[in-house]
DNA sequence: CGAGGCCTTGACCGCGGTCAATGCCCGTGG
DNA sequence: CCACGGGCATTGACCGCGGTCAAGGCCTCG
């Protein structure tokens, strides 16, 4: 369990005096159970989410009813939709828990005042931003080079803690291959190992 | 061809005042012929090119020698991989010219004093970085859910400029299939319209 | 005219998707 | 305490999309 502040503090992220600025009521906590939503597609995103304990996740539901998990939030991550928050657009996505889950929500009022009083907040908000659009590349890169067992490699090596956490139909979900498969690959890779 | 300080003008991206300021040694001009590269993988990337007629890429070669291509950037695109320049790290990608191009060459320290100096500037960077992560996350829900019919309708929708101007082989590789497969879902396409 | 780049087409094949059956684990209620 | 049911993982049979390889045509440019 991982307090917003707290975070921010240890991190050096934001100096002790800028922070009690930032005790304001644009800042909040929430505690949700598995399962529930915290944005779902159609509504314009206005909040971010710190998860100080617990597990979310983003995801969309294509046309053919299908899940595609775009991004699994863990402790300390942040999960929000930027564009929707950005440019006042309906969400395409879902967020909801997969675990009970202790979260900081930021309302946007929130994040535009810390920018404004803590110059270490701006630096660490772009940050976030800069280490978002890697790790898209990243993703991308993946997506269009790499085949099933390839993806489960890195997802493994990225995110060992992860795998534990969540059941396969979910991980196979972010890697863009169907649980059927996923289980093959676990198999074949097993077999080649002892 | 769009000169890039007549752009932000024109555009209202930052007032005349402050674009006399930014007429600093930090910005260049570039003409490159068709082929050039202006990055190239294992360099730091240390500019952002803005493209003032003609045509660039951004791609990788991954481990089997194939080229992914990630971004074309035609007239009034940005493109440079802000990964290699907000990290420091060395490239993972190429930036070369698919048309003979002229470009506007900004340092980074030509875009750190252009914030400082001009809030529209500063805005106007804010919005680039948030609508290429709005893109990437288009790019990464194709990528994952689409067939390889759906990719191409949806990049002929979004760029039907680009696709006049670049080689088939290229628009397959940005869309993750070969060129073999494209040429076939366009007889398919054309077949079944008249 | 020849060479090379690009697109197309065909034959073949393999990865991964689909569908269905089975087994396992676990929570719930009789 | 056991029986049942639901969610998840596994496995097998089948198949289709798209990749691979190779051949052929067309255009441009030297």
């Amino acid at each position: 369990m991982s307090n917003f502040h707290d975070y921010l503090r240890d991190k050096a992220l934001v100096r002790s005096e800028h922070l009690e600025q930032l005790c304001s009521s644009y800042l909040s906590n929430r505690v949700v159970k598995k399962g529930t939503f915290v944005l779902m597609k159609g509504e314009v995103c206005k909040q971010t989410f710190f998860v100080e304990s617990g597990l979310l996740r983003l995801y969309s539901i294509d046309s053919k009813g299908k899940e595609h998990i775009i991004q699994f939030a863990p402790e300390t991550w942040f999960v929000s939709d930027r564009s929707s928050i950005y440019f006042g657009k309906p969400s395409e996505y879902f967020i909801d828990a997969i675990e009970d889950s202790e979260l900081a929500v930021l309302d946007n009022h929130y994040i535009d005042t810390a920018i404004s009083i803590s110059p270490e907040f701006r630096t660490y908000n772009e940050y976030l931003l800069q280490n978002h659009i890697r790790h898209l590349h990243n993703r991308v890169n993946m997506l269009i080079g790499a085949d099933a067992q390839s993806r489960y490699l890195e997802f493994m090596s990225l995110y060992p803690n992860i795998i534990q956490r969540v059941p396969q139909w979910m991980i196979a979900s972010y890697l863009g291959i169907t649980p059927e498969s996923l289980s093959r690959v676990r198999k074949e890779l097993t077999e080649n190992k002892g």
